[in-house]
DNA sequence: ATATCGTTTAACCAATTGGTCAAAATATAA
DNA sequence: TTATATTTTGACCAATTGGTTAAACGATAT
């Protein structure tokens, strides 16, 4: 059994540490509350994960790769452009709605730690299977020269899609404040149409009718 | 020079305080290090300011009204709904671009520390001589209704010019990494180039051509 | 000049925090 | 069973941190 417990336990902390860190930060998370959330000895943190640093690096590396995500994958079937658009959308929506606090946590970490963390970050592109952004490229390109699409910078189309999805949950509490009377409910709401919304706000945006 | 003296004192902590609390965070910021750049003792701090949490709030206080922002006074004008919309954005590029921790900062700090950092929000809002939202909702609504514009629901809208104003900003770090080799330089030029690009976009899709 | 007021400082304090250590408990191997 | 290795714990530590205090300083008014 030591070696199932030995993965238990330390599953246990990552999972603590994980939900401490995503709430807090790394400068607001305190050893002994991630200590306490997984039922085990402040002692046995360090004993498993020397110092926070390295434990938060652990976290950080389990997440990066949730942020920039699975989600592309549709990119590399075989539906068509518009199609791929909007199921990277949607794909993209329903994670943040399971994970709606990854995205304000990876900005607000990678832009404060520097270094270590920006390396994980890149570390984790570089070990995707595919390249969102080239595959990205390449069909925008294809489509661009059928005629189906207007011309417009690949940078600045990606862009403007992965803003129009992540935004809305980083920025809910503010949104919520100034557009929603402060209303959970009717946000929710909101998000849910967005996956409807946003497709079209896009492909209306660059799709040329013949 | 008393008085003086007082007033550049406690300018001189105000400012200090926003730099330190921008870059590191209401729980990465130390008092020592405000007092350290504001040049004066750490006790004067206090003297002024009674608590971290008095002094952050005081330093919130000042920066919420920023984020949400003159910028929209454009409404208020008599230019067209499509140029408003160009101006809008146009203004909120340049201000992020002089205050580009700002949204992170509100974002990060509202989605903590909530109460009085809300209530705060609130009463910046309420304390605005006009009601963006409501003004752009009326343009919009005249706008449908003579043929101009698409029939989009006001809040989709406005969270859309918002995003993608916003969120390059935000998400700088990881965008920098995924789509611009880490390049600060071509990373700029492709802000900049939103001015022209985001309006553009945004016409793009609402605009019924006649 | 001096008494009075607000301002500034150095020294200090208590609480918190990340981290250590030696011993206890538990599992594994002989 | 006994010896060995691993895991868990409670007690402890040094450093940091927000905050206090009493005294010094400086300007102003009388």
């Amino acid at each position: 059994m030591t070696l199932k417990e030995k993965i238990k336990t330390e599953e246990k902390i990552i999972l603590a540490a994980e939900e401490i860190f995503l709430k807090k930060g790394f400068d607001g998370a305190r050893m002994q509350e991630i200590a306490n959330k997984a039922s085990i000895n402040k002692a046995l943190l360090h004993y498993y994960y020397r110092s926070k640093d390295k434990l938060f690096l652990a976290v950080f590396r389990s997440l990066a790769p949730k942020i920039f995500p699975p989600v592309f994958r549709v990119l590399t079937t075989d539906l068509s452009f518009f199609e791929k658009i909007e199921q990277v959308i949607i794909n993209y929506i329903n994670l943040l709605k399971v994970n709606p606090r990854l995205p304000l946590f990876i900005m607000s970490e990678l832009s404060k730690k520097s270094e270590s963390i920006i390396e994980i970050m890149q570390e984790t592109f570089e070990n995707m299977d595919f390249n969102p952004l080239q595959l990205f490229k390449e069909e925008l390109q294809n489509e661009i020269d059928k005629g189906n699409v207007i011309n417009i910078d690949y940078q600045q189309l990606f862009v403007n899609i992965i803003s129009l999805c992540i935004f809305p949950f980083v920025g809910k509490p503010i949104l919520k404040i100034i557009g929603f009377e402060n209303s959970e409910k009717e946000y929710d709401e909101f998000i849910e149409n967005r996956k409807r919304e946003v497709p079209k706000f896009i492909i209306n945006s660059i799709k040329i009718s013949k």
